[in-house]
RNA sequence: GGUCUCGUGGCCGAGAGGUUAGGCAAGGCUCUGCAAAAGCUUGUACAGCGGUUCGAAUCCGCUCGAGACCUCCA
């Protein structure tokens, strides 16, 4: 169905991809924690996972795409102490955990939404799935593979080693890991430092609770994918992504669970996105290094000389590769805004060009079409995709002088696989310099009756007149271009 | 401290044993009353030092530098 290669992190290496159930492909993809709202570098890595699903679907494949939102049992830390994260927000600024819950869902799918991604198919909850991950411990416990103590539930990874290796993703051993642990309060009902909480006792201030056989408590936050993944997606099914941050130890444990549970590690291919810097270190809201995504919108930050439309970030973040660290600037994105506005300029000089020249052209659409599918084939480089679609608006402007370039039927043929690229694939989403209708057509006709003023001062040679109407334009932000065929404008 | 990744021209970023990545910026040219825009065009870069090889930015070793994970974060 394809030549899709994707490099799988477990194996470490560009595999042939290949769904089990073709043309149907399952894939689940971490989403946020809803606590806080999400910041620049947690829409970098879901956008990264858009790109993937938009293009499975371009390809024919009928994705079922499930990303979670994680409402309960993420911890301040990840070695099974500390308070829930959202229930200390809720403490912090006395609401219900629900209303935390709620205000970052809606706004974390508000960004998704304003940068253009594709809602999933699924968008399941840790709360709306305890029944499953009860069910999943249980059968953990009968396995042999967790154990309970003193109300709360663990993960066995004595037992786990006995039959499977640990640490396969992270490229971990064991000793390393063990070498690595530290000694902490609430340790001490493990049998082995590596296990890690499946269910936990609510303490009495604990407020997210629901009752189970072990005790009134609440799961683990590596338990809620292993669940909703199985469930939605079957023990073994194509796909399944991330931030590269959650390789350890959360995508390690859901293997572990999900083998220990059902005699499989889930997917087929682990996929990591990497991570969005910011000044060169990793961005991150605990340190304050970050930057919200609708600020990007807005121009209000420091990070930020002006503001900017999100088709322009999308285009920013994809023209590097999603396993590559990318450095955010202001300087990089304005570069990238530029790129980005002069290909949309050249597809819609492509889309008015008259019909003129030869039915083809001497420029093989079919081949460079051919090139784009390669680039995104080869493990969804983006990059490379990206440059062919400046080499077609070289050729675009080459047929503007010589219409036997492409010809009209490649003129056409060119539009629809440029506009396929750009805007199905990329995601990205045509921008107009115009407004809506009403106001556009009122421009057009005021500045219609200046052009026509200032083209009669230039014919009198009355450049001071023509000068001082072109100022007073660039003011309101209405830039004149003065060109052979006369004179256009465009709004800054 | 342990594990791992990375270091590409002014900037951002692909690639990856031998052939131009691309974008932005910069220089030149065309167009032009001037400007802007647009188009064309130029630039031989791969941290340093060794090694393997007919040939390395690409493989190996060391050094320096940066980052990630191990400890909450996509």
């Amino acid at each position: 169905m394809s030549n899709l290669t994707l490099y799988d992190s477990l194996t470490g290496e560009l595999r042939p991809f290949e769904p089990i159930h073709a043309p149907n492909v399952g894939m689940y993809v971490c989403g946020p924690t809803v606590y806080s709202d999400v910041h620049l570098g947690n829409t970098r890595t879901f956008l990264s996972f858009d790109l993937l699903f938009r293009y499975l679907q371009h390809l024919g494949y009928k994705v079922r795409y499930v990303r979670n939102i994680t409402d309960a049992g993420h911890l301040e830390s990840d070695s099974d102490v500390g308070e829930d994260k959202i229930a200390k927000k809720a403490r912090l600024e006395q609401l219900e955990p629900m209303e935390i819950v709620q205000r970052y869902t809606v706004g974390f799918r508000a960004v998704m939404q304003a940068y253009n991604a594709l809602p999933p198919s699924i968008e399941p909850t840790a709360t709306g799935h305890i029944v499953e991950q009860i069910e999943m411990i249980k059968k953990l416990i009968s396995d042999g593979y967790a154990y309970e103590a003193n109300g709360s539930v663990y993960f066995s990874i004595g037992t786990y080693l006995q039959k499977y290796p640990y640490g396969e993703l992270s490229g971990r051993s064991i000793e390393d890991l063990e070498s690595g642990t530290r000694d902490l309060d609430g340790q001490q009902d493990k049998r082995h430092p590596l296990d890690f909480a499946l269910w936990k006792k609510a303490s009495p201030e604990h407020i997210m609770r629901w009752p189970s056989p072990w005790s009134e408590g609440f799961p683990g936050w590596h338990l809620e994918c292993s669940a909703m993944s199985t469930k939605y997606l079957g023990e073994e099914f194509d796909i399944h992504g991330g931030g590269m941050d959650l390789k350890f130890p959360h995508h390690e444990c859901e293997i572990a669970q999900n083998k220990g549970a059902t005699g499989h590690g889930g997917a087929r291919y682990w996929l990591h996105a990497n991570m969005l810097t910011l000044n060169g270190k990793r961005m991150a809201k605990s340190t304050g290094n970050t930057l919200d995504p609708r600020d990007l919108l807005t121009g209000e930050s420091p990070h930020l000389s002006k503001a900017y439309t999100p088709g322009a970030v999308r285009f920013f973040i994809h023209q590097a590769h999603y396993r590559s660290v990318l450095d955010f600037s202001d300087s990089a994105l304005q570069a990238a805004e530029k790129g980005y506005y002069r290909l949309l300029a050249s597809m819609e000089a492509l889309a008015q060009r008259p019909a003129q020249g030869p039915d083809r052209g001497t420029w093989n659409v079919a081949e460079w079409n051919a090139q784009c599918s390669d680039a995104m084939n080869q493990d969804l480089n983006s990059p490379v995709l990206i440059a062919h679609l400046f080499d077609a608006a070289k050729t675009i402007a080459a047929d503007q002088k010589d219409p036997s370039t492409l010809g009209q039927t490649g003129a056409s043929e060119l539009l629809a696989a440029m506009n396929t690229w750009m805007f199905d694939v990329l995601g990205l989403a045509p921008e107009h310099q115009s407004g809506s209708g009403k106001y556009q057509k009122a421009l057009d006709a005021a500045m219609s009756v200046v052009l026509d003023v200032r083209r009669k001062a230039r014919e009198s040679k009355d450049w001071s007149t023509s000068d001082a109407l072109r100022d007073a334009l660039a003011q309101g932000g209405i830039v004149v271009q003065d060109g052979p065929e006369g004179s256009s404008f465009r709004v800054e």
